[in-house]
Parts: structure tokens; sequence; C-alpha cells
DNA sequence: TCGGTTTTGTCGGTTTTTCAACAGAATACA
DNA sequence: TGTATTCTGTTGAAAAACCGACAAAACCGA
């Protein structure tokens, strides 16, 4: 891609990601993010129809960084493992303010959704690569299940004022989720 | 001034900077400078003749920022002041690596004299506004004197392994000159 | 609710940057 | 020393971003 598209479209979505970060969505205007991205307005436009398609990339963008910073290292290392995990919430963490607004109240639901639904994936995938004889149902409600609680306790964890360290969630969350799997190994 | 040429000069520019703080200046490729800045090869070219050019370029960027930095914040700050010298090491400081690098046996030799030469200008607007009664050559002699000694310790302090903090040598040198300043008021 | 201000989305003309290609110079290496 | 590789400086055409201007829409305070 070209060289300029390339650091003008990531200095846009870094002005509103930080932005985000400073006041509601609804009151940002293409303005501001222009100033802030030191971009002419202009540019916004001929890449983004508006305000909420922007929004729509740059969520995108997002999680597209995040599966890739929870994907291996190398073909050595097991997927998923402690590091990984270890390596997506750190991720998080790093964006910290931006995930934390987008998943607030007054945030942006549809991340909610996006999010889940990127781990339910994984999950699901994890769910077929074990094997596990599991009929149709239970597979949904299970993946609905482990889904949701560890899109909660990512909430909870970037919500609340530092509950713990990224390494301490980390510890916890995973042997929750080994827990869990230990739970369907020995039903199956 | 074009946003486009802006973002580009300082990109570049930044590069340059942080491959001196690297590596010898000579050793240095304009390959390796727009792959740094992210830039096209060509976009140098358009903007400076060759390396030597962009680093002529360079120092006296740096030291139009240093000059900005000494000068008085406010109308009612005096200047010179132990406040703006604070900050003009503190600038240096910022940037330790560089002038550390320009500065050393290996470095630019023309920016010593660069240096100097802006110190020269302080030195005489001061003895001019003093109104300090000296014939002119005991006045290029008094500059002389002056602007080595305040290049040497700040040569000295950048050089060395962190001989002290900032501030320790703000109030050393400050004192030095204050010193001076009684000297030449008790003699005229 | 009115009138003024700001924001939006779009446009055309201009400038800058990009990319790829080139030949010649310099450098590395065997 | 000769050869291969890298670096230099330049070119031309294409792409992108710039700026300023515009009318319409949205917003805001009186």
């Amino acid at each position: 891609m070209d060289r300029r598209i390339k650091k003008n479209q990531t200095a846009i979505m870094n002005a509103l990601i930080h932005l985000i970060g400073e006041k509601d969505f609804e009151k940002i205007t293409i303005n501001e993010i222009a100033e802030r991205a030191d971009v002419n307005r202009g540019t916004i436009y001929s890449h983004y129809s508006d305000k909420y398609d922007l929004l729509d990339k740059c969520l995108e963008a997002h999680l597209y960084h995040l599966i890739e910073s929870c994907s291996s290292v190398d073909e050595t290392e097991p997927y998923p493992s402690k590091s990984s995990l270890l390596r997506t919430l750190g991720q998080m963490e790093k964006n910290a303010l931006f995930y934390r607004n987008v998943l607030s109240n007054k945030g942006i639901p549809s991340f909610r959704n996006h999010l889940q639904k990127m781990i339910s994936n994984q999950v699901m995938e994890q769910i077929v690569e074990n094997n596990l004889s599991l009929n149709e149902l239970s597979k949904d409600i299970l993946v609905q299940f482990l889904s949701s609680a560890i899109v909660g306790v990512i909430e909870w964890w970037l919500t609340q004022p530092m509950p713990c360290s990224v390494e301490e969630i980390t510890e916890q969350l995973w042997s929750l989720l080994e827990h869990n799997q230990m739970i369907l190994r020995s039903e199956s």
C-alpha cells in the first residue's frame, strides 16, 4: 500500500482513538479529527464516507491488531497458551483508554458485539480442534457461555480502576479456562 | 508551509538525528535515512541536495530550537536568567545523544563552531546591553573567553557519563557567569 | 423560533510524494 | 584485481494530499 495512505490512515485512526478517550463519540467532529491527525479534512473523506464509517474501520483495525497479538509468535508455541493470552491482554492494557471508552455504557455498543464475535470464533475453533463430542446445541451454548465469560472479565478488568495487573488477570482467567476444558474432557 | 513538507522534513531530520546517535555520520546512507523516516528516497533529494546539505539544515534547525528554548517565556522574565539557562540545558539533555555525537571528537566539527558562534552572539548582546565601557579588543576577548568557557562546560557535561543533573550544572555555570559579570561591573 | 455560527460533504486546480527505472560511482569481497 | 552488490542522484508518469471555496445541514444561544 502507498506509504502516504498508510501514514495518513494510522494518523487519522490514532486521532479518533485518542479523542474517544477524551470525549463522547457523538461530540467529536470531523474537523477535530483532521486537526488532531494533522491532515486535511478532505483526506478523511477520501478514505471514509463519514464519521461512522471511520469508526467502523477503526474498530475493525483494532480487532485485527488484537487477533495478531494473540496469534502464536512461532510454530513451536502451542495455541492457545497462557502467554498468548498475556500478550492479548497486554495489548488491550496498552490501549486501555480506548477499550475502556468503547466498552463503557456510553461507549460503542457494537464494539462489544464485534469483540465477542471474535472471541466466539476462537472458542469455536478450539472446540472443533479438540474434537469434543457435543451436539450442535450444546456446542453453541458452550461457545456463548465461554465467550460471554471472557468478555465480561475483560470488561470488568478494564472498567474498574486498575483492579489488578495484567499478569494476575491472565493467571486467573487462564486457570478458569483450563478448569472448564478439563470438565469438558472428562464429560466426553 | 504545506503540511506534507513540514511533516516529511521533520521525519527526515529526526531520522538523521537518531542515526547520528547510533553510528558515524559518514557511514550513514541516504537509503537508511529514507527508510527510517518512512519516506521515499526521492523526497529527500527534493528538499536537500545531498547528505551534507541535509546535515547543515538539520544542525541549523537544532540550533534554532535551542535559541527558541532559551528565549524568555514572557515579557516579565528577565533575560538571561537562571531559568532560561536551565531550559536550554534541559533541551540539550533531551537530545543528549544527538549533541554528544555531534560534539564528540569524531562528530561534526562545524557544529561546535556554529554553537559557539550562537553563544558568542548572545554574550555580545549582553555586553552591549549592559553598556560596559570596554574597547573593541577587550570586548572581543571577553566574548571569546566566555563563549569558549560555556561551550566547554556544556561539552564536558554531555560527553562525560552523566557527571551531574541539569539543575546542578545550571547552578554551577550560572554562578560562574554571575561572578564574571560582577568582576566586570566593578572594573568599569 | 429566529439568526448566526459551525459542521458537513463535495469539488477542481495545484503541489507534493510516490514508485520504478536508470546509469554511473562507490564499496565490499573473494 | 576483478566482479558483484550497494548507493547515488535523476527522471517521468501516476497517485495522493493539499487548499480554498461552496451550498446545504445541523447546531446553538438569545
